[in-house]
DNA sequence: GGATGTGAATGCATTCACAGCA
DNA sequence: TGCTGTGAATGCATTCACATCC
């Protein structure tokens, strides 16, 4: 994996979720016929500073053009294959309850390029209904129907009981990203993908800035801006 | 309210996260008759280091137990009561699309004390139908309702392109944090708490990763586990 | 022995400040 | 002049290592 093809920069974690967060943002300035684009602009619109939307977009490549700042439709286009989706990816749901019901049917998983190809549930009584055009396939399935559909990644929209099950019938399958939806820690090997979703932890961190007023400075609320 | 009887400690951000995964990992432990746990194993559940649970619990008050661990009992109420939530909140839900539909229904609200009790739409044809046992009211009717349910909290359900506006009447109703799903950077007072879930962007984050194998070692992992 | 709490050391991310280029 | 890219400085979070207590 060495190979010299994509010189392989170091773009630390924080940065990579800020990417996605540029990536929004310069769409919709897309939108509004807007060329280009200065850091601080940028900043200012997802309440970071110019330095830390200069470092980050520099560690991802040269994009930038001094004096004038990026080009939008450039830049647009060079995250996206940094980020791996100037391509469409194939997704498989698991939980075909209301959760996953509003997923499947989510225009914003399509404009990004996240197609979900297939939905499945550990109920035999919903296996054969109708989720959002896909009929509810049997877990039993999974193997097959990842390799036929070559998805790599899964939703998981389980109750928390079943996901860890899940979790492992998902990677023995052969996907390699999760996002998790339920609300429990799982283990999975080092080289697998997982990214969580918690609403409950979240609902939690409003209760406690909200209690007592401990709420925080501008300043510190960038970084929760995902 | 309590003034002095709160020694205002100093809890970092990232740690205020980690209280909340604490927390849930611990009502597992506690469904399983656990009566103490020691930070290495709350801290292998999680894929975090003994040392950063002690850090954190410390930060937060003196709940250890040398020799011993923390008592599960004990600590549980203790991280309720930091993160505010040793009481019921009431919560309004704008949005009554598919998304908002799923999250009235979602048990785990209720089970951490947050209630659903006024769900909102712009749209004039759904307003009066029922989502999850409640009427869809109009968004004129926020301030009132807002006012006597005591809502505190918001939930944003809505379309990108409507969501800077609703966040501004959600504020203006007098609402002092806000959840929002929409996948747009909203601009708000400092006082207001904020937190953010854009399921778009965590895919893009999975397919950073799954993408030419630039897979993170396991140590890197813990601090998503959200 | 077993486990916490914590100062000290380390590592990382952010911010500063400015050289350099259009 | 305007704006990027980046080394240097700062600040913060994590990890280490150990004194302390049951």
């Amino acid at each position: 994996m060495t190979d010299h093809s994509d010189r392989r920069r170091r773009i630390s974690i924080p940065a990579v979720r800020r990417l996605s967060l540029y990536l929004r943002q310069l769409e919709i300035f897309q939108l509004r016929n807007r060329k280009t684009v200065s850091s601080r602009q940028l900043a200012d619109t997802l309440g970071l500073t110019d330095a830390q939307v200069r470092k980050d977009l520099a560690s991802a490549g040269q994009f930038g053009h001094p004096g004038i700042g990026y080009r939008v439709d450039e830049l647009i286009k060079s995250l996206k294959h940094i980020l791996g989706i100037d391509r469409t990816w194939n997704v498989i749901l698991i939980g075909a309850g209301n959760l996953g019901r509003a997923l499947t049917s989510y225009r914003g998983f399509l404009k990004k390029g996240f197609q979900v190809v297939a939905v499945f549930d550990a109920d035999p009584g919903k296996v054969g209904t109708v989720v959002g055009n896909h009929p509810v396939s049997a877990m039993s399935d999974m193997p097959r129907i990842v390799r036929e559909t070559q998805a790599r990644m899964a939703i998981l929209a389980v109750p928390a009981e079943s996901a860890q099950g899940v979790a492992d019938q998902v990677i023995a399958a052969g996907v390699q990203g999760i996002l998790n939806f339920a609300p429990v820690a799982l283990t999975v090997p080092d080289e697998l993908a997982l990214e969580v979703v918690d609403v409950a932890v979240q609902m939690e961190q409003l209760s406690y800035r909200v209690t007592a007023k401990r709420l925080r400075p501008a300043s510190a609320r960038a970084d929760e801006d995902e």
